[in-house]
DNA sequence: CAGGATGTTGGGTC
DNA sequence: CGACCCAACATCCT
């Protein structure tokens, strides 16, 4: 699941139940998810330190400590956090815990495409995550505009590609294109002023009502209610909508609506 | 059994 | 360098 909204939502659980905890140790029982540290590397890194306010760009989530590293986190393509009992049963696919006073914090992901990096004091983050464009939440139409600025290739792929905006992903991306009636194989440099400001207008709105909950939302009024049916239809105009692969993704849209 | 899935990286080509 | 394509990663589901 987790695009922008999706690690937005586990940004705020984060805020809520574990910034401000003392940690005590980490248990990692799949190390492999622990991509520049080792279970006891992250554990005397943080063990007696307390979590402080989290930040996230795009999909990334960054949780500093106090004074101390930060971890960073990614979420891949099926990572969530669950806040736990400390020593309740692990699920299988909980990969690490950091384990606080009064609860711990769980990765929880199937598919172990995402990981956990520990940032030393000092070090950059963005080492980490590489270069990143701003934030799509609550982008400026100026902002977005130099983003987009000069691109030669299609609109979906722009949109995807992290170094552009950071936080869009696959879904995200579709039901933007859907909500400002453009195909997603359409030229950036062939929009008009008016489809750059529609575009703009439609990823805000997406954005919005996803972080507001908590994830991206299966909605009947969106595409995200039909696109997994199996001959869907366009919310909009009733249509059939159609699939296809786009910027190496698969890809939902409609052909009447979206010219 | 084959193929696909909300993500990213690293390789290669033009 | 930019745009695009592919394969790989790991695991489950249809």
């Amino acid at each position: 699941m987790p695009e922008l909204p999706d690690v937005e939502g586990r940004r705020r659980l984060f805020a809520d139940r574990v910034a401000g905890r003392r940690i005590e140790r980490v248990s990692a029982p799949d190390a492999d998810v622990l991509r520049n540290t080792s279970p006891q590397g992250l554990g005397r890194a943080l063990a007696g330190r307390r979590f402080d306010e989290p930040r996230r760009h795009g999909k990334w989530l960054m949780t500093p400590t106090v004074d101390g590293p930060e971890v960073v986190w990614h979420f891949g393509m099926t990572g969530e956090f669950v806040w736990a009992d400390r020593g309740d049963d692990r699920h299988r696919h909980d990969r690490a815990a950091v384990v606080c006073d009064g609860g711990e914090l769980r990765l929880r992901m199937m598919r172990k495409l995402g990981g956990v990096w520990l940032v030393r004091a000092g070090e950059d983050a963005a080492a980490v995550t590489g270069e990143l464009g701003p934030d799509a939440l609550g982008i400026s139409r100026e902002a977005f505009g130099e983003a987009l600025a000069g691109r030669r290739g299609g609109v979906k792929a722009a949109l995807m590609d992290q170094r552009v905006v950071a936080g869009p992903g696959n879904l995200v991306v579709d039901e933007t294109l859907w909500h400002a009636r453009l195909h997603p194989r359409r030229r950036v440099g062939d929009l008009s002023e008016g489809e750059l400001r529609e575009l703009h207008r439609s990823l805000g709105d997406v954005l919005r009502d996803a972080v507001a909950a908590g994830r991206v939302p299966r909605r009947d009024d969106w595409l995200t209610g039909v696109r997994d049916d199996g001959s869907p239809s366009c919310p909009r105009c009733g249509g059939p909508l159609e699939r296809g692969t786009v910027g190496q993704r698969s890809t939902v849209w409609c052909p009447a609506c979206q010219g």
